[in-house]
DNA sequence: TAGTGGTCTAGACCACCGC
DNA sequence: CGGTGGTCTAGACCACTAG
């Protein structure tokens, strides 16, 4: 037992198990009183590795079962591509995950929605509460809702909890009658909700990564607001650009 | 004490009090045994909480002095920014942090950013390692480096641990007599390596986001792939993107 | 029913801080 | 030096799973 912390070391020495696949995706781990026992340390100092390791995403408990190494794969979540292909009108979500409208209708904007919004926080708006899961394996992968105000979208289709039948800024665009021609994304990693973390089965001390997107038309007015909030460590962001040649953004933070 | 968890009720009540400003930004919470008092709870438990709001980012720790609200305020990263106003050669970087290069020179290449630049992971490339802070209270906000080609950047002054006097794109540019003119970005939040752990000032158990670019000329060499770390408490990532009318972006996976 | 992880306790010792 | 957080222990009890 090196100069390290006993905590550490199991961790570190269980991640390398992990890692060179002397555990394998889906492999059940020794019990805790077993490793207890092998590494010469308290249960409660191997719980605490194992914690660490969960809060990582390399390995999921189950009580009364065991600890198993994650075998949940890593999603690629490309930012902008929503209004990719779909202007093309054709088809649904080219997403290869199913997607369900969990909830539609008038609602009171959340706080945070509002800001975003920029309304007051008491209006109402039409808001559309989204699951996106692994067609395969059922895992609930991505988590939201999408926020239209009242005067777009109220007494339409949209209020209704059903998916529709193309990509949904191409309705709102219809209903709205105006073009979205800008975004504005913004990505932060924290804790989740209790709703996040009981739909994408995260263990605590999980953390997901929480997107607000906000869509505006040419004018300047919010066509639509939405959040979505993926498992920290099963997602990561792509985003590909174009350099303009000459100083064309915005000058705001820049960093190197 | 109702039907919850000691820890997460514990946890929850300490967020409440913290977020509601019972407890400011800079105070100091109750020790550790005043709160197992007060709570009429173990220290054991009153430790998981604290661990849960440190690994939030609400919470810090100082051994021997106590626990005291985070006042570490939250930066945005605007993608793509980098490439903005600098384009008109004008000084520096327009950043509010302070720059400096700990390292420069050849080193072999590391694994993960070998796969970036598409090389052998054995290939020797020019490394600038470098460190943003905040000029006033000197807290380390940023970690990272720049991987450049041999071909472009050996034998050059960007070999020397200083900080350029414009931005570095325009550097490469010039020395490679190509022009930057796509860039892939991949965003990924989880655990720090032991250097961002250190350099960032992070507690055990807090995340990091991170951030591999590569930058590309118009002919699809890779001019230049960095590699940068953040607290992931204490960033977040903001993107404001033009929506094309047509479908011009490349036909990849896409949600909603 | 036996085995597993989940929670919690009481108490010990150490390392660091500030007086 | 006393007070603080950091680490670790041994052991108890509960909740869930599987046979």
């Amino acid at each position: 037992m090196p100069a390290q912390l006993k905590n550490q070391y199991v961790a570190n020495s269980l991640r390398g198990d992990i890692r060179s696949g002397r555990y394998a995706p889906g492999a059940k781990l020794p019990t805790e009183s077993e490793l207890a026992d092998h590494f010469k340390v308290s249960a409660v100092t191997i719980r605490s590795a194992l914690a660490q390791l969960r809060s990582e995403g390399l390995i999921e408990s189950m009580q009364g079962r065991g600890t198993f190494v994650q075998s949940r794969k890593l999603r690629s979540r490309y930012s902008r591509a929503r209004y990719g292909r779909a202007r093309s009108d054709r088809q649904l979500l080219s997403s290869d995950l199913e997607h369900r409208i969990v909830e539609a209708g008038r609602q009171v904007v959340p706080d945070h929605i509002a800001v975003a919004m920029e309304i007051s926080p008491d209006t109402e708006v039409i808001a559309r509460h989204r699951l996106l899961s692994d067609p395969v394996t059922g895992q609930i992968e991505e988590i939201g809702a999408s926020y239209l105000p009242l005067g777009i979208a109220a007494g339409t289709y949209l209020e209704d909890p059903v998916v529709v039948p193309k990509a949904l800024f191409l309705c709102v665009e219809e209903l709205a009658g105006k073009t979205y021609t800008s975004a504005r994304d913004v990505w932060r990693a924290g804790p989740p909700t209790v709703e996040q973390a009981v739909a994408l089965g995260l263990p605590s001390g999980a953390a997901v990564v929480h997107l607000i997107h906000v869509a505006r038309a040419q004018d300047g007015t919010i066509l639509e607001v939405s959040e979505s909030a993926w498992s920290a460590t099963h997602v990561q962001i792509i985003d590909e650009y174009d350099i303009p040649e000459e100083a064309e953004l915005p000058p705001q933070h820049s960093d190197i």
